[in-house]
DNA sequence: TTGAAAGCGATACCAA
DNA sequence: TTGGTATCGCTTTCAA
């Protein structure tokens, strides 16, 4: 009777490999990883092997010993109809997942309804994965101080409000790119100038608000006129609405993101100012819906892609070598995108 | 010299809860997983162990034994700007996810580049996952047939081209909606009908027209007017240009996207057509799009939501008694959702 | 370079 | 109800 290579059930085994390859599990396994301290003639046998059978490593067996998961989570500490419907995550999205592919490592959704935060924080302790992206960060969330304190891998998109010393993030400079968006109105002759500001527990929000009142102020101008949006278009629509019934002779608004100053944009429309002939509008993101809006929108590029994909590399980086690397903090530039409302 | 509980190094073990407890290994894991078959005393006290020492299981050994990874996978075979860009897919995103928040099971994101459905599929074949839910599925993308092989229980959101009989799905009745969308603007007395078509690869862009069409010729009238959209605003922008420049005339509009409405809309008002007075516009979706163009969208609901979550608690049911169950086809019915378009 | 053997941390069978 | 023990599939010393 011949011996039964394979399984009759299951998924081939390493075991079957290493019969049907001649070889010890030990030589097989050393094949399969890389294949160092392995003869030629051992590797051929084994990947030979492995085609046939259709073998594949069983992922909980080899994490168990590897105390890996090959497994990344991107945590979304808010998941309300906002995240998902903001472009900023989709592109988010798309750029951890192009990284992740190339190491063949699996992208796991964590989303923490708010007041949940302690759920998500005792299946990050598991570790049931082996680093963490956090993007949309809230001020009170916490997130930044349990991360830290768990010892797990983890970079956060934006910076944190807290712990911004033993963390890695990567940010942009929204300080600067309030400034660049208020001096673009300056320099176009405005003077009597309003914002609609980000969430004031949102990093984001929080400085491009501080660039912009800083240059606003430094040109002896007021910078009172300030309503917050929650990033969302008709968020903007509001608070556009809201500046124009306070402030009815302003001609120059900076919304701190594309989705608000298209909401905006319709509020200037209703109330019927031209754009940008009565007022200037400024966006912040330079994201699709800038070059949908009509007029198209001048907007403070937020390289987004770029953020993300340099985030994750930073946090596969992180587990590489694990332990021994100090956090890393990026900066990215903004830059301001000339198009029409202003 | 008292014998130390605590691991000196990592998390604690199973092995620690018992010694605390003062119970073998065999219970503490009986007291963990459900206590059946354990007596009141033995399960405080393994509980009591649990808290102290904050055990969590390892869920690779688990996994190992029983076979099961306590994770599902979102499938996404076409991970391009179009799908994170559409409301639809966070709908889905959120309605997956809190459903299996209730078990405790994660999600994993998979999107596979077009052409990189084998990459996508062996790792499903690993079995890295106890499910996989697939959406915006493609005709040609093969996913249904190779799941179906591959014996991993799965549910499609919307009707998959092919092993129809053999899978469990969730849809709407794509083209009964058809039909009503044609049936409101036939009521409205439009007789000029035109259409913007839903990719032809897939099953809701074929089903709508297909109802479209049958009611437009039912009632004697031409229902040639087509043109493919892509399901964005853009695609029905341009969809909608051509429409217009083919028959300048039309005088009703069905497009099979609201996100198409939208671009349709705009199209519209760059050609000086008042709607709905020159031009009647019905939508499909109803998200919240629908409610921000102006004017409001009269639509026809695809109730997302409900049907994710459905499709969702299929795939538990399938895991729970694998292998014994049927596959199951779940159809909602569309309504129509009165607006000012139409 | 190779293979024997010792785990990794759980679950589940079976006898007590 | 309980505990001893085999087992899941793999990686990783350690000798040879």
């Amino acid at each position: 009777m011949s011996e039964d290579l394979t399984a009759p059930g299951g998924a081939p085994t390493l075991d079957e490999v290493a019969r049907l390859a001649g070889v010890s599990r030990a030589t097989a396994s050393r094949a399969i990883n890389g294949g160092h301290r392995v003869s030629p003639r051992a590797l051929t046998a084994v990947e030979e092997a492995v085609r046939t059978l259709g073998y594949r490593p069983n992922p909980a067996a080899r994490s168990l010993v590897t105390r890996r998961t090959d497994a990344v989570a991107l945590v979304v500490p808010e998941p309300d109809e906002r995240v998902f419907a903001d472009p900023f995550f989709g592109h988010t999205l798309r750029s951890v997942n192009r990284v992740l592919d190339e190491r063949d490592l699996q992208l796991v959704l964590l989303l923490a309804r708010p007041g949940e935060e302690g759920r998500l924080l005792r299946y990050l302790s598991r570790r049931n994965i082996d680093g963490a992206l956090v993007v949309s960060h809230h001020r009170h969330d916490r997130l930044a101080e349990h991360l830290s304190g768990l010892g797990l891998p983890a970079v956060f998109v934006g910076r944190p409000w807290a712990a911004v010393q033993t963390l890695s993030w990567v940010d942009t400079d929204n300080v600067a790119g309030g400034r660049l968006a208020a001096q673009r109105l300056l320099d176009g002759g405005r003077r009597r100038l309003a914002t609609i500001a980000g969430p004031a527990d949102m990093a984001a929000g929080a400085d491009r608000l501080a660039g912009w009142c800083e240059v606003v102020e430094g040109a002896g101008l007021s910078a009172s006129a300030v309503r917050r949006g929650d990033f969302t278009e008709s968020g903007g629509l509001a608070a556009g609405r809201a500046l124009l019934a306070e402030h009815p002779d302003l001609d120059g608004l900076f919304a701190a993101s594309d989705l608000m100053a298209a909401g905006a944009l319709r509020a200037l429309a209703e109330a019927g100012r031209s754009v940008p002939g009565d007022v200037a509008v400024v966006g912040y993101d330079d994201l699709e819906v800038a070059e949908r809006t009509s007029p198209t929108l001048t907007t403070v590029r937020n390289p987004v892609g770029e953020m993300v994909e340099r985030a994750t590399r930073l946090l596969l980086d992180q587990l590489a070598d694990v332990g021994e690397r100090e956090p890393e903090q990026v900066v990215f530039p903004p830059a301001l995108v000339s198009r029409d409302s202003a």
